[in-house]
DNA sequence: TTGAAAGCGCTAACAA
DNA sequence: TTGTTAGCGCTTTCAA
């Protein structure tokens, strides 16, 4: 059996709350019974038990990320980066998953109980603004990506519009006339606001705004991208280009024009959204926008904690909206490498 | 503030224990007293505080999924398979990454301890036998992939040595003559077998070994791929194949043969291991082993689920080491598509 | 500086 | 059928 501290402490001959206070360091002991109790817990091989003590401090030592699907390459990122920006913090992340569906994130903040975390990470895809009501306040969240509009809650995302209009500005300024978008999708506010990038900057290249080039995708898999992209290539005036509203999409699209017998970038170029690691090996590769996933991460750990302890000291801690940064990595789908293809591999 | 057992009671008018009896659907209550607990739990909004009763049931409610990083695919999607599992039997899943280091991987062990898990399941790169002797007993312990041989600890992973030789010898089968292996290592368990594996193929075929075509490969990243493929068209007969420990080595290979000037698969034809969703849809689709994830992901958490009630009853449960079930997905990497191109989208 | 003891929220043995 | 109560392992007040 595992020893507890009252173990440790007959064997050292002292009260637990000698022991305890050697464990945490807490004020002065005699050091005589500093030694006896240090040997005592190497004897024994002491571990202190997270449960008990986080149920006596009333803090669980937990954080929640909640997100559609771990396989999906830019989760499986940010839940990397998020439980290391975590343990840095001394907390241990619980990944709930919900499959993007509404039912699924909405048990997620009420099953995980106030009890069992100490806040909460959410990129939530179908949640509405009142599904908030019942969990707010509770512990402190923080919302990455998509944003519930009418409530408070904490923020973390790149801008949305600049990002897309820097991607559409790009396939314009490489000469592209028409520009097509995958991605479209009323039940996010990213697509909103991605699509208003994407019409903010064929405006400014004089582009006409033409809505047979705009493709709803309810789902963000490869096979969604595909299958928007065999309808845009059934148009009778196909595009020359296309805007996705994420990697799998755009790999999607990729495979469904290159199967039409298309070249990329020549007859077709992409853009697409997340820069997951796929992108920067795929042939050819994807130029995409690279949000700061690192930044991400950290900030939405950070707002958990500052939260945390504003709460605690009862200050007003202003609600958070943070913007990350971004850049537009530029690659073979857009522009066609000549030369030096034989030396270097894709950049990172 | 969230209400206890003990409010709820108050408010029914009645004792926590009847107020427990409910909540968990133990025995009888009386309906009278039933209804009007039922109400006071609707009131106060009760939720059990599953810190403290896993301390009381001396149970914790997590396991740990010990695992390289979740930004690598095959890990994203097993872990995502992993908790699915876990949850249906009522367990949280706590992720440690290790990047694949010895220390990491060890100190995941540690550091988890008894109290905080009540099984681990891992999936180790650089642990060595000696390692386990602190954590073995303590707390249910699965291996998946690696296996540790000297140790006495249950096992899941499909049977490599028959997986690479039929992934081999299907490239012997299509005519290759010149395959190469990219993947080698002295410190991977599974890449000796897969290696193995790939000698009995060629054997099989009649087919010479030649050490010049196997490249070792310390890190299974797509970069790792590239370059050990560079290696091997720097070579004076370059191969007409190539099989790779996984996909990600295999996407590299392919990047880099595509960055020579090589059609694939007319001048090399590769094949992966993993079958992770990206290679159905790389460009071309990667010919690929695929381990069913599901079972391994149910067998790991089923056995951690039997080892625990075995040591329960006391009862001698005998070391188990599961072979889970595989395919070989036939793709274009290895096979080009001729006809129905335009037709068919990639299967999954 | 250390000890005794209460109590975090829950379960379960025992009593009523 | 329900109530009382001890105790899971820990922290922490209060007293010594």
């Amino acid at each position: 059996m595992a020893a507890t501290l009252k173990d440790v402490a007959a064997l050292a001959g002292v009260s637990v709350k000698t022991v305890s206070n050697v464990v945490n360091g807490y004020g002065f002991v005699k050091p005589e019974n500093r030694r006896r109790v240090e040997e005592a817990l190497a004897t024994t091989g002491y571990r202190p038990h997270l449960g008990a003590r986080n149920l006596r401090r009333g803090r669980t030592g937990f954080i929640a990320l909640v997100l559609p699907e771990l396989s999906i390459p830019y989760f499986g990122e940010l839940a990397a980066l998020v439980i290391t920006a975590a343990q840095r913090r001394g907390w241990n992340v619980l990944i709930e998953q919900t499959q993007g569906t509404r039912d699924r994130e909405r048990s997620a903040l009420t099953a995980m109980g106030p009890h069992m975390i100490d806040g909460a990470i959410l990129s939530p895809q179908a949640l509405a603004t009142e599904d908030f009501a019942a969990f707010h306040r509770e512990v402190p969240l923080v919302m990455v990506g998509e944003h519930a509009v009418d409530v408070p809650i904490d923020h973390v995302a790149i801008d949305n519009v600049l990002a897309a209009r820097t991607a559409v500005g790009h396939l314009a300024g490489i000469g592209r006339r028409r520009i097509a978008a995958i991605g479209q999708n009323p039940h996010r506010g990213t697509a909103s606001l991605r699509l208003e990038g994407y019409r903010d900057a064929l405006t400014e290249a004089g582009l006409p705004l033409l809505d047979d080039l705009v493709v709803t995708a309810m789902e963000y898999h490869r096979h969604d991208g595909a299958e928007a992209m065999r309808h845009l290539l059934a148009r009778q005036e196909p595009p020359d280009a296309v805007f996705c509203f994420n990697d799998l999409l755009a790999i999607g699209a990729m495979r469904a024009a290159v199967e039409h017998g298309l070249r990329i970038p020549e007859d077709l170029a992409v853009v697409g959204f997340d820069n997951t690691e796929e992108s920067a090996y795929s042939i050819p590769s994807l130029t995409t926008i690279a949000p700061d996933k690192s930044a991400i991460a950290e900030a939405a750990v950070d707002l958990i904690s500052r939260r945390g302890t504003a709460a605690a000291e009862d200050a007003t801690f202003p609600v958070q909206d943070i913007q990350t940064p971004f850049t537009l990595k530029i690659r073979e789908s857009t522009v066609a490498r000549t030369t030096q293809l034989r030396r270097r591999g894709p950049e990172a």
